[in-house]
DNA sequence: TAGACGTATTGACACCTATCTATATGTTTA
DNA sequence: TAAACATATAGATAGGTGTCAATACGTCTA
């Protein structure tokens, strides 16, 4: 279920992603709480939610009119030893 | 020293600059070799090999007519740390 | 049920980027 | 020194991407 290492990158390639990761770190949020935290508008926020959430690094849960978005960790750390992994195998075999 | 982490992303958001890194593991090569092994021109090669070295991922070493790159590990790895760092900051003081 | 509200989608546009060809730069060799 | 070679740079172009305004869609409420 995790995603290739270069899609990954990609998903990860944007300030406003990282920091929207990072937001969802503390506690779910629904897009209008994300929205009002950047200085940005609402469709460019469900814009990069929809890139996060087609990657399964984020979940959204609907809850009446609002949309409240969690980060999916156990897959974005998942990621993120894919790709270490793949830099430092040769280490781990020559060392 | 290391990079931004959503720098260090973009650096990586391409499929053949990490086919390049995974290259450089096994040893340093020249960029001649380096083309040789992709189906692309010698410039698009250059101009790759010149985003890997502006983010500090790989180093040239001039001898003679040739560059031979190898891969920063180190680097590359500490980048992966702080992503990682960035995203499980939070499991970490949770418990 | 009509209107208000929250979110997603669409369409447009500017900017970035990966790629190419052509060429410049630097190095070796004949 | 001239030619060959290895690499980098410049310029052009097509496709990707982040952004916005407008709008569609779904849900609540008066």
């Amino acid at each position: 279920m995790t995603i290739d290492c270069v899609e990954f990158c990609k998903a990860l390639a944007d300030d406003t992603r990282q920091r929207i990761l990072v937001m969802l770190q503390e506690d779910e949020m629904c897009v209008s709480d994300i929205v009002a935290a950047f200085d940005m508008s609402q469709p460019t926020i469900s814009h990069h939610l929809g890139i996060l959430r087609q990657f399964n690094l984020v979940t959204g849960r609907k809850e009446g009119k609002q949309v409240y978005y969690s980060i999916n960790r156990d897959n974005v750390i998942e990621c993120c030893g894919l790709l270490m992994a793949k830099f430092e195998a040769e280490e781990a075999c020559s060392g």
